[in-house]
Parts: structure tokens; sequence; C-alpha cells
DNA sequence: ATATCGTAGATTGTTGACAATCTACAAGAA
DNA sequence: TTCTTGTAGATTGTCAACAATCTACGATAT
């Protein structure tokens, strides 16, 4: 389908496509719907990115394509060889744990924003999350706490108030989800103690300490790194939806 | 001049020219070749980049420079305005305080990892740099000044031995760049103090010491940017060669 | 004088075509 | 068989032309 008339059926209305199509170029426009692919799963790591696949795909010439190429690779979504192609970008462990010690010091950094300026409403939100948390907790509901747990982040990101630390710290997410999603969270353990440490930061930053949360967001980070080494560990992932094989 | 002759005349003989081109598309070095501009501060904050003009100067035509303009967005140096065009980002001082904090928890993280895993001859580069950093002290160069900061940090970013770090880092510095470049470090005092830190971010490092390596270049950075404040308040910046013009 | 409108030129957004390179595979030699 | 070698097709890199939009500026009306 033609990406014009997708975000004409997103927006609802046809005169709100032509709003979309007045503030976002085409080449906008591709980069988000290729960069949802590859968070999402559909594009696997690996896989290698055909320009003329896309065309066909989001009805549009390969100038913006390739326009949409030049972005995901500043943002470390996908690796490029000249004159073999794109492929979207493989995060082994080791670089996963370097990114991690990024993280942490984001997290850390985020933490001790979020708990002096974090508004009511950023606060209820937070803790809407951690009940959902608690919920899929008991139904061991891997599927339905990943996503939670991306928000509870992303909203304590937004509650540091810090545009360029927000920015980073998503460019750093996003590397570290190609690596993640390969194996989520396996075993129940790893939920629980992982939503305990998020209703300690909430704790922290509604009583305002910034160093206390601080410390416990960077810790929950480092932790998070120890409970992805122990799922590697264990020997059988269950299967999930089959991403697109890389080449 | 184009850039093909430019890259032949770098690499010095005609040979290894083929080699650049091979490795790099066009779209690289014609990115290159913009940061370059505007890092270097011959593209004034503020500026219109015109396409056809790079592409006369450059000798390539528009869709390599769109696509470096494209990753110059990412990387956080421009700003894209639809249908009006691209130009060199402005970051106000709220903004660069925002960065600054950033920075401050990159390099906190750099120092305490530099501090265990520097090699001997990256060591030596650091004592090397400061030894340089009090020559131009007693002679008050800030022009020479200057890169030798920028040296002693990426060294010191190379020493974590984190990639994932180091890309991170040198983004936040080169938007701060953006800012600090305006403006430089005005007064004498500021040279002197900057140094005495340097030496004693060495000291730590030498001895291996990470928590005070961390607390030391975090404060460093801090201390930077009041530093930049108390130069903002002071009246009389003097003459800088004169950069293109913001439209 | 001031404001509105409209046109011409400049600039960006997008496209399709051409050139260079790579990949896969088959034919032939050792 | 196994290795080269070469050719055809596919894919990427680059370019030039067309379409859409913006900007500058002058004519006209108030």
């Amino acid at each position: 389908m033609a990406i014009r008339e997708k975000e004409a059926e997103l927006t609802g209305t046809p005169g709100d496509a032509l709003r979309v199509l007045r503030e976002h170029s085409l080449t906008t426009l591709v980069q988000r719907e290729i960069e949802r692919q590859i968070v999402s799963g559909d594009l696997a790591a690996g896989a290698k990115l055909n320009e003329v696949d896309f065309c066909n795909e989001l009805g549009v010439s390969r100038g913006p394509v390739r326009e949409a190429f030049r972005m995901l690779e500043q943002a470390g979504l996908v690796r490029t060889e000249k004159n073999r192609g794109v492929f979207v970008r493989q995060v082994s462990i080791e670089e996963a744990n370097e990114i991690y010690d990024v993280r942490a010091a984001l997290d850390g950094l985020i933490g001790r924003l979020a708990a002096t300026r974090v508004k009511p409403e950023q606060l209820a939100r937070l803790k809407a999350i951690v009940k959902r948390m608690r919920a899929a907790e008991r139904t061991l509901d891997a599927d339905e706490y990943f996503p939670l747990n991306l928000e509870f982040h992303e909203v304590m990101a937004e509650a540091a108030g810090n545009r360029a630390l927000t920015a980073n710290y998503r460019r750093v997410v996003n590397e570290l989800n190609l690596y993640r999603r390969e194996m989520l969270l396996r075993d129940a353990d790893n939920i629980t103690l992982s939503t305990r440490e998020h209703e300690a930061v909430v704790e922290a930053v509604t009583k305002g300490q910034a160093d206390v949360a601080e410390r416990l967001l960077f810790d929950h980070v480092i932790h998070s790194r120890e409970r992805l080494h122990r799922a590697l560990a264990t020997p059988a992932p269950r299967a999930r939806k089959a991403p697109r094989k890389a080449a």
C-alpha cells in the first residue's frame, strides 16, 4: 500500500492527510515506517533492506528511501555497506554490554532530574504503568510486560525535562532493543524483580529523593543487563511471530 | 573544487584516490566536508545550506548532498524545514545547559572506565597534551588551547574503550561546539583553571582511581559550563575569522 | 503611505533513467 | 570433481529533469 494512502487512513479524514503531507516529507514518513518495522521486529537483525522493495511497498521512488536509509544509519538502526546495501544492525553481546553502560549513565541522570521535576500528571502515569505491570506479573505475560517496560522508561525520560537527554536516551534504548527483542524476558523471575525495581523508583521519585532515584535507576539498568545474561544462559527460547529472515 | 579532486589531493597518490572512492560513497564525503565546515565555524549557526551551492562547490549532484543533509540532521548539526531548506542548528543557552548535563554524565562514565582501561600509549598522549596546554596557558593563546581541549577529551573517550560511549560522546560534544565556538574561552582564568582540572584527571587516571577520575571529569564538565556562563557575562568578544553569515 | 494581490524567479521535493558494482550461475580447464 | 572465468541479471550509486512550494518584488487599490 502506498504510504500516502496509509497516512490518509491513519489520520481518518482526507483533509488531515493533506496536512500531514504539508508538514512531513516522504523521506520522514518512509523513515518512520522502516523504523517501525525494525523496532517491532518485522525486520530481523541482519536482514537486508532492498531499496526497490520499499519503493514498491510504500509507493515512492528511491530518493526518499535512500534518504531515510541515511537517517536510520545515523540513528544506529542499520548499517550500510557500499555497493552491497543496508542491513538491519546486529548488536553483539559485547556491544550490548557496552551500550548498557551508556544507558545506565543516562538513566541515572534521568532518575536524578525526574525526582525534582516530575509533574503530577506524569507521576500518575508512572503509577498506572506499574499497576499494569503487577497484573502482567501475575499472569507472567512477557508480551504484555515488554511494552509496559518501554513505556515506563519513556515517561521517566520525559519527566526528566531535558530534551537532549531524552533524544540520546531514545537512541540508546532503540539500539538495545535490537538485541533484547531477540530473547525478551523469558522467566517469571525477571518480571517480578524488574517490577519491584520499578516500584522502588516510583517511590523515590514521588518523595523527590534525587540521589536515591539516580542510584535505583542506575542499578536497575545494570541488573537488567545481568538478567539478560542469565536469560541467555537458559536453553529454550519459545517461538515468536516469525520475522522476515536475515540474508 | 570537485570533492573527488580534493580527495585525490588529500591522499597524495592517484591510486589512493581510487581506493577512497571504492570505500566511501559521495554521500559520505559530502557529509564529512559539510560537517567540517560546520564544526570549524566556516558555516555560522543559523546559516542556510543551499543544495545547489554545495553541488557546485563539491562537483556532485543533489542526491548525495540531500542524503548528507539527512545524516547531519540526525547528528543534530542541522535542522530541516520542509520546503524551506536546512540550516545550521542554533543551540540556545537553555539547550546548551541541558546538553552539558548529558555530557557530564557521559564524561563521568568515561573517567571511570578510562581509569581502569587506559593504555600506556594513550596515557602518554594525554600527558603530552596537558604539557602543550601549559604552554598555551603561559601565552594565553585561546586559539591554541581550544583544539588541545578537544583532543584531550577525544583521547579520554578512546581510553574508555567503549565504542557506544565514544559515539554518543562525540555527538554531544559536536552539539556543544555549535555553541561554545561562538564565544570560546575569553579570559586567561578559564584556561588556567581548565588546565588544572585536566592535570588532576590525568593524575587520577594514571593511578587507576576510577571513582576519583569519574568525579573529577564530571565536575570538570559542570565547571566548564559555569565558566561558559561567566564568559557570556563579559561584554566584549574579540573579532574572529568572519564565518559565512546567517540568513 | 499602506496593504493586498499576483507574478517571476529561486529553491526544494520527487521522480525516472543511466552508470557502476555486485551476485549467482554456468561453461570450460586442470 | 574442483577451480577459474565470464556472462546475465539484480542492486546500488549518481545524475538530470520535472513538479511543488516558497520568496521577493512590483502593480494596484484603498
